[in-house]
DNA sequence: TACTTAACCAAGTGTAATAGTCAACTATTG
DNA sequence: CAATAGTTGACTATTACACTTGGTTAAGTA
């Protein structure tokens, strides 16, 4: 799980279509100028984000991209991995070149964590994000200490 | 908060640190040799983690890098905010050039975000993943299929 | 004091992803 | 048919990443 410039983009633009596409398909454009991203920019993302299956286009006049799921069934890590390259973050590729044992120990962590984030980041949806901007105003002024309990599912291969 | 392979390698390597300099200072080189990263790369990234105070380097034969704090002490969003650039996630810095009200609306939702995932990462120590991998290893032999209920006390600044 | 070690430092390089452009094509609406 | 807007592909500039080279400085050791 990776987190660039280029899935922040992909989350925005999502979440300004989950915010605009109620009634009627939005165009590129207009998140465009909305959000301040290029177009042609705009429409590789979503080719990516239509592929994945997250989002429908509608040609014509009148048309434009609508959410084709719920906004409480799109999460971000989703909106992140479909636009994101996927990326082996182990080097040693499971086993293969790895002869140290140190090494892998290591890696097996950082593999831990990024599972984690993953997880966290699932566990996340569009209309988590939308609901909580009104939430958060209130939770500013509270401000206050909490601990958080993680839960976390382990992947056993 | 970004997470790239730059970050990754800078809590592979401090990971790797905390796991060897606990009798004398491990030298970049050790490091560079286990986790297959390259000397002068992992000198530039110690520097930066030098300079942010996590790592104090011992000169001359014998010497090496040690930890400045302790493992529970030490955060994984603070080694990887050390290495990284700083970014503005928001284009419009703030208020500035932001004249439009639905385009603001759409980045607070994203700096929320963005400081959630750094409150989480805030959260995990590089103590927490070191004890964590313990509870792998037996985890993995019992191969079960359990679901681990970590509790992280969150640092409040 | 000379030598070795290893941190420290600066400048440069190749590569790949990012961010964006340009141009064409297809489907839909009117 | 014309306008709209998605769809696609190829191409370019910029940047961060990952790494290299070639040093200097400080601290031990012979």
């Amino acid at each position: 799980m990776r987190l660039t410039t280029k899935g922040r983009y992909a989350v925005t633009a999502m979440l300004d279509l989950a915010f605009h596409s109620q009634i009627k398909p939005v165009t590129l454009t207009e998140i465009a100028t909305r959000q301040t991203i290029s177009l042609s920019y705009l429409e590789q993302l979503f080719a990516r984000l239509r592929r994945a299956g997250m989002v429908k286009g509608v040609r014509g006049p009148g048309g434009g991209y609508t959410l084709s799921q719920k906004t409480n069934e799109i999460n971000i890590a989703d909106i992140i991995a479909a636009v994101d390259e996927p990326i082996d973050s182990t080097k040693c590729g499971g086993e293969a070149n790895c002869q140290k044992h140190q090494a892998c120990l290591t890696h097996d962590l950082w593999v831990g964590l990024s599972e984690q984030i993953k997880d966290y980041l699932k566990s996340i949806t569009l209309a988590d994000l939308l609901e909580k901007h009104h939430v958060q105003e209130v939770a500013k002024r509270q401000d206050q200490n909490t601990q958080h309990i993680i839960e976390l599912t382990r992947h056993t291969g």
